[in-house]
Order: structure tokens, then C-alpha cells, then sequence
DNA sequence: TTATATTGTGTCAATTTGACTCAATAAAAT
DNA sequence: ATTTTATTGAGTCAAATTGACACAATATAA
């Protein structure tokens, strides 16, 4: 998004997209933020639809500013449309420490339904890129998020909760891991959104019986135990999965 | 809605809700759909967002108004944003057969995202009214549904979709049927839902083990065979499963 | 050589599911 | 009055799945 386009009416009012972009690393779920220059908020990776444009497309296109990545998982899960999400004094104070014209005020200013979505990444390949709109692009552990704008931890929540019922009858991981893992990777993305702990050799069992994975070579860590087979997704199969639902 | 409020500046520009109301009778699943005024396309309960109400309230708004009805369970589903999901020649039709004041047309002519929410209500409750905008509003079965504007059609189809993965995990019928009723019936609903028939008797097994119905009286139809007994809903432990989930 | 941590396999009972059978019964047909 | 028909609801049983463990294997540190 170019600032300057804001005034020059090429996106739809009143409307934007907001991102809660996952990534997995340390056996950590992780969460991208934008830093607002208020020096105070931080806040989801969003943006404006343009006049033309589809709403999966501007998200994509969020995504892709916010980290290269294209073509991973990007699911819209609700909308957010409270006309009192967005605090008119907290937007007064983000519009002045962002230094725009004036002309511009009215445009953020006004009321904004907002689409969410969340999107699973590969930790590794995301290369964080602040928008005109922030400071800086950081990742946050689920449990460790900062104080946010708006709704947007309300975003996050209900982001979780979506991912949790998703996980019941879609395969998760091929776009949160590199390509390829130990099984217990697996199993901590899935306790990580289930928020509990799994049973290692049930957890193994069921995931093996998908037939979405391909056994690898052993994989030596040089910590002081048995080194972990690393797997790799089928993506032939999982893709079916995804579509099909699981059973 | 009142149709001279288009221009009033009363509604959120670009932004509509759309709701698939499904209702059951005879064994059916049906829609409620209102008819054009062109005489040839019928389309879904839709409506415009007040500029101070929430998205979620607009969505209660129309299906009140259509529907008489409060307080049922209505669903969020899907948002349509293709830019192209309109198509320009189909609305000038439209706007033509509604004989509106030519300073309304630009409103009707802009691009419309639309919110998707299903509903899901009493069949028998239901007092379906037109809108200023429709000739009729009637019930249409599941499976013979008539030519539908824009892409009402893929709406429909995507709120099943919806509904059928919402059934793994949280009951279905409660403000769909009326307050007794035969187990049959609700299975029928679930059979219709997910595009399958079901085993009766598992069927019993499951939906009794989990402790949300009350067995009532037998109720005799007047058919030569054993009269069914009719159940309902205990609604304190129908509603704490919707909310926690089934499992 | 032993200790430690973690992996992958195996077991087994409890539970759930799927595919059936069958007696009960309300009204119509004879 | 008796038989027939259609449908309900209970019961059975093997197969599949799940949950809760035990345990052997093994990569490195002590």
C-alpha cells in the first residue's frame, strides 16, 4: 500500500483486511507484528481492498508485503464488524504520531469492518518487512503478545479458536514447516493450538495413518539422545486431505 | 431497510449481508428466497449495514424483518469479495424492473462485498415478508432451488458446506424444529445436511448419548404403524454443548 | 562404561462405530 | 376379529479407534 493512494480514493471505504500470520520455531507458535509508531501499540498486518480487487487477493497481497511469501494457507475465519472496535481517541493519537497530511485524517478516521484471516508460514523463509504505517515487523510467542490496537487481540483469539476447529478435519503443517521435520514438530504445533499436551506414541499413530508423510534419514541433533527420523509431507496427499476433510 | 434511505448516506457504502435462512417442513430442508422484480431471478434475504450498527446486528435486522423472528441461532459463514461477483448488466436489469429514483442507481451500481451468515429457524414460526425490493419471499426446497442472482447460488452451496462442518462439532435443530418432535425429523435434518442416509438406529445411539434430549409423550400421526415418541431439547445443556463443542 | 534424555514400537483394555436383527405396535386391509 | 403393512426403538456383535501405559533403542554427556 502506497500512503499517498489513500486520498486518491483507490481503496474501498470502510473496509480493510487483517492478518494473523502464524509461523513455528523453537517449538514455539509465533505471531508477526507490526510495531504503530506511537512507540506504544502494536498490531496485526492489514490493509485496504483496492477498487478491483478481490478480498482473498488484497489479503494475499498483505501477506506477500509483510512477508514474500506467496501461495501458503490463507483462510479467512471471520468478520469483524463492532462499529466501536476501533477507538476514536487511540485512532486520533496513531494518525498524529504518523505524521500524514491532514487530508488524509479522514480516511482512517472513519468506521472499518475488518476481514480476518490467518495464514500458516514457514518461520524460516519469512523475511519481516514493516509497513509505511509502523516501525517494525517482529514475531511474538502466542503467549507473549504485546499490547495490541484495537480488537486485534480479540483477532488473534478468535484466529486460535478457528485453527482449532479447522485442525479436526484438515491435515495442519505443510506451509508451518520446513520441509522436513521430526515428528515431534508436528505434535508441538498441534498441542501448541490445541493447548494441551498429546500422548507422543498416540499422536504418532494417528498422524502416520493419514498417509500424508514420508519417512526421511535420521536426523542427528547432537543432543544427548536417539536421534528422530525427520518426515516430510506428501503433498499430493495432503492437499487432498485439505480438500476432502480428514475421515 | 427503507428504500429512501439509499441515498441519505444512512448505510456503509459497499458492504452488504446476506442470509441463507433454512427452515424444515415435510422432511425438507428449505430456503427462503424473495423473488426480483424483473420476474426472472429470485434472490437471498439481503441487506445494508447502518453506519452505527454492527455487522452482526444488520444480519438480525434482515432476518427479522423477512422472518418476524429474534434470538435464533445465526451463523457468520463466508465473505463473497470477488469484484466481479455483481455482474453490471444483470443490475441495470434489476434497478430497471424496481423503478427507483435515478440518483439511487449509483448505489445499487457500486461493487458490493458481501458477509454470508446462515440461519437456522422454525419452519412453522416463520411469516415471511418481501422486501421493497422483491415481489415475494417463499420457501424453496434444498434441491430445487430457481435461477438465483449473482452469486447466490455459490452462497448457498458454501453455507452447507458450512453447516455440514459445523455438525461434527456442535448439535443442530434446536431453532429448526418445533418445541417436541420425533427423533426421525431430526434426523432427517442431519441426513439432508450432510447429503447422506443414516443408520436409525446408530443414529439414536449417538445424538441420545449426548444427554441434551428429553423423552416426552408418543405421539400418534394417524399412520398405520408404531407412534413415535417426541423428544425435545433441554436447553441449558443444548446450549453448552453449542458453546464448548461436541467431544 | 555408565547415566540421561528422548525416540519409536508395542500392548491392552475401554470406548465408539458400523452393520445388522428383531420384537413392538398403530392403523389399514381382509 | 384377524392379518397385513410400515415404521419405531431396542438389542447384538464384530471391527475399528482411542487412551493410557510399558519398554527397548540410541545419541551424547558424565
Amino acid at each position: 500500500m502506497d500512503i499517498k493512494d489513500l486520498d486518491t480514493q483507490s481503496f474501498m471505504p470502510g473496509l480493510s483486511v487483517d492478518n494473523v500470520i502464524f509461523g513455528f520455531h523453537d517449538n514455539q507458535l509465533k505471531v508477526l507484528l507490526l510495531a504503530c509508531k506511537d512507540g506504544k501499540h502494536w498490531m496485526l498486518p492489514g490493509g485496504y481492498i483496492l477498487k478491483n480487487e478481490s478480498v482473498d487477493a488484497a489479503a494475499e497481497r498483505v501477506l506477500f508485503d509483510r512477508t514474500g511469501l506467496q501461495k501458503v494457507y490463507l483462510q479467512q475465519f471471520n468478520v469483524f464488524g463492532d462499529p466501536k472496535r476501533s477507538s476514536a481517541s487511540l485512532v486520533k493519537g496513531l494518525v498524529k504520531s504518523m505524521e500524514l497530511d491532514e487530508t488524509l485524517n479522514h480516511w482512517f478516521l472513519q468506521r472499518f469492518v475488518t476481514i480476518g484471516y490467518y495464514a500458516l508460514v514457514e518461520y524460516e523463509k519469512v523475511k519481516p518487512k514493516p509497513d509505511p504505517l509502523s516501525l517494525s515487523c517482529d514475531w511474538f510467542e502466542i503467549d507473549q503478545i504485546p499490547r495490541l490496537i484495537f480488537d486485534h487481540a480479540t483477532i488473534i483469539e478468535s484466529a486460535l479458536t478457528a485453527m482449532r476447529q479447522h485442525l479436526n478435519f484438515q491435515p495442519i503443517g505443510l506451509n508451518l514447516l520446513p520441509s522436513s521435520f521430526p515428528l515431534k514438530s508436528l505434535q508441538s504445533i498441534y498441542e501448541t493450538i490445541l493447548g494441551k499436551k498429546l500422548d507422543r506414541p498416540n499422536f504418532n499413530r494417528k498422524i502416520l495413518s493419514l498417509g500424508i508423510l514420508d519417512k526421511k534419514e535420521k536426523h542427528f541433533t547432537g543432543a544427548a539422545h536417539k536421534a528422530p527420523f525427520l518426515y516430510s509431507f506428501r503433498k499430493k496427499e495432503y492437499y487432498k486431505l485439505l480438500k476432502d476433510g480428514i475421515s
